[in-house]
DNA sequence: CACTAGCACTTCAGTGATTAGAGTGCTAAA
DNA sequence: TTTAGCACTCTAATCACTGAAGTGCTAGTG
């Protein structure tokens, strides 16, 4: 049986008062401090037997006898899927959250600028990938020649995002040439939809008859449409210092395993990874990972919130905040959301 | 009257001993414990008397009566300019420098993989800038034609490197008049050298008869130039966590400045900058900010320790390591020396 | 029967007081 | 000029003590 269903209202409200309590003040709370802030209509010696079974129920416990309650894992989940009511930013985040519509025309301009607000806007850390573009759908490739051993490379993906760069080959190579290539990967390309599909179509099949010739032309080109797409892969990260504000993040033990983790990039990307792994919460596409939800010991007392942003209807990336497992959860998903939201709004009409 | 000169040598040894010491252990040197480790003919009372000197001479203060000496900052600057010897390092700091060169054909990769051995190196924060193309000289510009309203613009500059970019016209285009404007914007080019110079010239100077037809897609184009390299300025940050092992910041209140100003990539540019301002170190063009010779309060008890690297003998960016005051001054410079020049060697090949 | 007032008990965090250790400056002697 | 000796200083660590906050349990009340 679901405990939603077994916690009387009283228990309801007490978890939700100490929870809300805990997240703006940080500090165990007691029946007294508890009655007093809350005005309920029982007693202290309510709370406590009620607290009590909150405790036994794996909702609360103590960090040592004689101290108030603090939610533990189990409890900060009941909160996010049954108890946190939606908020609604106020005007002065939505004005802030707004300036990212201003920036400029670039993707990376945009990316960052929204890891920023979103840091700012939740005091946390905020963390944003750049689209994935070796698994987005490519829409068209083009070869351009530039020299007799040289080219222009341009891909349009899917998504509307488009890159170019130069590649030098070895040997020269006529225009002609270039224009049946250019046709093969767009065929290939049709079949296989992503550069991780190309490049494991050309590396394991036989190629065509007409083909075969230009072989190494074909692989030498191919690394590099995939090299490029590999350096473009980044993640922003903003708000570091937020995190260390937090009274539970004041020792050196405490926070130097955070900023050690997250200097690795890899790690980072990883993080979206599981958290996609995860089921998303039922409210709009936001994955939830609460303290260690996630697989990394070093995050065991944060909490990480993600949602993913979107170019022209097509998921491209994701976008997310982490912070202390005591995090203002209603409020960050919903700042998040509304980042996110903007965003896509302004990549959607920077490619249009 | 140089200080110099009026050290005697036992001073000198005396000095030398103790910031080594210090500089090893982190710990304030008293006279006693520094007679026993370096077996000195002469006696604690008198490296005392001597000490009390070199206090008197700014070198060296005591943090509180009856605690043991700890260098000054002016002592640091002796100490660099005139103590210290050159460091030769070891076999294994020399093979794990040369990983370095085994990296990718990406500009990006090298200066990453580069920031990331400088740091592991020194167990310090090393940062890298890109290549402040905006100032880099222009070798040459082309525009290819795209399709009737796009084209791709290619920019090689004098140093190798080469940048692409699709722009997006307003209005078509015939090849013709691209091939003017490629010819016009070139013989600029000529005359202004970078692309921030080219930018003025546009903007100021009135176009000849023949060009002003063309002058909004001119400043279209222009302005997308200069939005691209924009776009391009990075800094690479690695290490941070070596920082936060240190004593010296163990507590929060003298970490956090430090993150929290490290996060403002701006800054960080701008500590290259100001490091320009200052007179490099006669021990080939190293620059060396001790203490808050560098001009932000927050990197008081850091020092920063810079070189540029070269991409075909021209300098195109900066390589530094950000350390406690206390660091291994004669080791940090001698590695990042190391890495800057197997970076000029990895990307001088890349671009030959 | 559910609730509450009262009480004994627990734990932590902060406050002095005390002490050991490391270091200094000064003086007098070698 | 150098050094041994000594009185003095300051810090950091330890310990005992106290007050605040909180709990669980018991007995009484509506």
């Amino acid at each position: 049986m679901n405990l939603e269903y077994r916690l009387s209202d009283r228990k309801r409200d007490i978890l939700t008062a100490i929870i809300k309590d805990y997240i703006t003040h940080g500090e165990p709370l007691g029946s007294k401090t508890l009655a007093k802030r809350h005005g309920f209509t029982f007693s202290p010696a309510t709370i406590r037997n009620e607290m009590a079974e909150l405790e036994e129920n794996g909702l609360l416990y103590q960090p040592h006898t004689s101290a108030g309650r603090v939610p533990s894992q189990k409890g900060y989940r009941f909160f996010v899927d049954y108890l946190m009511g939606a908020y609604v930013p106020t005007r002065e985040e939505m004005h802030f959250m707004q300036r990212l519509q201003q920036t400029s025309r670039a993707v990376e301009a945009i990316l960052s600028q929204a890891t920023r607000v979103l840091a700012e806007a939740t005091q946390s850390i905020a963390i944003t990938e750049t689209p994935y573009l070796r698994q987005n759908p490519v829409k068209e490739l083009r070869l351009i020649p530039l020299s007799e051993n040289s080219m222009v490379l341009d891909i349009e993906y899917n998504s509307g995002i488009r890159r170019q760069s130069v590649v030098n080959f070895s040997q020269s190579i006529y225009a002609d040439v270039l224009g049946l290539l250019t046709y093969y990967l767009n065929t290939q390309l049709n079949q296989s939809s992503s550069l991780v599909g190309l490049f494991h179509r050309i590396a394991t099949c036989s190629l065509e008859r007409e083909i075969q010739t230009y072989r190494s032309i074909i692989l030498e080109m191919v690394s590099e449409i995939y090299a490029q797409s590999q350096r473009d892969e980044k993640v922003y990260l903003n708000g570091t210092s937020h995190l260390l504000r937090e009274p539970e993040f004041q020792s050196m033990e405490q926070a130097f395993p955070i900023i050690n983790i997250l200097e690795d990039e890899r790690f980072v990307r990883r993080l979206f990874d599981s958290c996609q792994e995860s089921s998303p919460q039922q409210s709009h596409n936001v994955y939830c990972l609460i303290g260690n939800e996630n697989a990394y010991e070093e995050l065991h007392n944060c909490s990480f919130v993600a949602t993913p942003y979107f170019i022209n209807t097509k998921a491209t990336g994701m976008i997310g905040v982490l912070g202390p497992t005591r995090m203002d959860y209603s409020k960050v998903i919903a700042l998040l959301q509304n980042v996110a939201s903007n965003m896509t709004t302004t990549l959607g009409r920077l490619f249009s």
